[in-house]
DNA sequence: GCTTTAAAAAGTAACGT
DNA sequence: ACGTTACTTTTCAAAGC
């Protein structure tokens, strides 16, 4: 799979052992994570950047490739939290967390902001919800960021909520529990991002 | 509470009518919170024998080399150590801090310990918080502004790096600001001023 | 890099009741 | 479902691991 990788790099150099390393991971985080060749390449091109600019020197590289991966993911807009890259890696959050804006300042890379209708999808079909349930959440985040409420807010919290709401609407029945743990976020979370969603809809 | 709120307080707008095109609509409240300063004393100190004589000092030097002095009044902390080197946080104002670094070395002369020289106080850092009057468009800001980051799944606020003066500013949707980084007061106050015409400029302030 | 100190902003989390 | 406390981010110095 990563052919295309090892045929770029010099066998002999310590460069290319710390990327047979590096791809060896990425390919194993490749399967846990389910994101697909794209984001992967991408993660490798990122990865290969920062090596380019000195940034492993010292440093975790598994906790690089954590975060190039998270970075990739971000890019291609492919919705993965940081906690989620932290158990399929086996690193700490707060560490990836770290290298990622450390990637993001010395390479100047500019992610788009995470938009909260994409991690929609991930969350419904994990708490096993109905295509309709999800397309009402759509519209109710849509509406939501109309009325700028989204600012600051963990995007899943945001998602989370509307599904909730969602559920409620349809009369699906899904607790804020099931919906919480789906989404990594409290039921804490659910309900004040709810507040402020029943104010901006007029619910 | 500080000088400048009282003195915003009365006259907080700019009137409609005599506006300049390219100024802002507010004018930015703002309160230092937090000075960081370092001084010297250039001599060598015993902190055990200032942990002797003065009780509610915190020292466990196998966790951190500092001794900690806390002052009730201003209400600072100040690190010292066996060098005769120490940090000062917690101040109001950069004079507040120099103040304190002075108490805790009359302290300490009270106590007994021989300090021969006054010490020589610099200040480090500055964090000011500033309320803006009006709403930030967070999210565009994130795409207009350079060097700036917003990632709200890790920090509500946006962090922006200000080249001149060099500081770092964290923005909020609510119109509120952190600014740190800052050696002088006045760089506080620059920092504002041009973050504030810049989020002016390029449409990214909601006024009521 | 880490350890300690202080402080604000707004969001999220984890306790206990 | 509260309330409280505590953690996330940024900055900076100090001495030592």
């Amino acid at each position: 799979r990563l052919r295309t990788w090892d045929s770029r790099s010099q066998v002999h150099e310590p460069v290319d052992r710390n990327f047979r390393q590096a791809f060896s991971e990425l390919d194993r985080l490749k399967d846990k994570l389910a994101v697909g060749d794209a984001v992967i390449e991408k993660a490798a091109y990122i990865y290969r950047k920062a090596l380019e600019k000195g940034l492993v020197r010292g440093r975790s590289i598994s906790a690089l490739i954590a975060s190039a991966l998270y970075a990739a993911c971000r890019d291609t807009e492919t919705p993965r939290t940081l906690k989620d890259i932290g158990q399929a890696s086996n690193i700490k959050r707060k560490d990836i967390a770290r290298c990622y804006r450390l990637l993001l300042r010395e390479l100047n890379l500019k992610m788009p902001v995470v938009d909260p209708i994409k991690c929609i999808s991930r969350i419904a079909s994990k708490a096993g919800l109905s295509e309709k349930t999800k397309r009402k959440a759509t519209k109710i985040l849509q509406t939501a960021e109309e009325n700028k409420i989204s600012a600051g807010k963990d995007p899943m919290g945001l998602a989370a909520a509307a599904l909730y709401v969602a559920c409620v609407t349809n009369g699906e029945n899904k607790t804020q529990r099931d919906v919480a743990e789906a989404a990594g976020v409290t039921e804490v979370t659910i309900r004040n991002r709810y507040k402020g969603l029943k104010v901006a809809l007029n619910l | 509470m500080p000088l400048d709120v009282k003195k915003y307080g009365e006259c907080f707008y700019y009137s409609s009518n005599t506006k300049k095109s390219n100024m802002p609509q507010t004018k930015p409240i703002v309160s230092v919170e937090n000075v960081v300063a370092s001084a010297s004393v250039d001599q060598k100190m015993d902190l055990n024998e200032i942990t002797r004589t003065f009780p509610d000092v915190e020292y466990h030097p196998d966790q951190f080399p500092g001794l900690v002095f806390r002052l009730k009044s201003p209400k600072t902390a100040t690190l010292i150590f066996t060098s005769g080197k120490m940090v000062c946080t917690g101040s109001k104002s950069e004079e507040m801090a120099r103040k304190a670094v002075k108490t805790v070395v009359q302290k300490l002369r009270k106590g007994g310990i021989k300090v021969k020289k006054d010490a020589v106080v610099e200040i480090q850092n500055i964090v000011a918080s500033i309320n803006l009057g009006g709403k930030i468009h967070l999210e565009q800001a994130a795409r207009t502004l350079p060097r700036s980051m917003y990632e709200p799944e890790q920090f509500p606020g946006l962090i922006h790096r200000m080249l001149d003066p060099k500081t770092v500013i964290l923005l909020f949707s609510s119109g509120k600001l952190v600014c740190t980084g800052a050696k002088k007061e006045p760089d506080v106050y620059r920092s504002v001023n041009n973050l504030h015409a810049l989020l002016e400029e390029k449409d990214l302030m909601i006024y009521d």
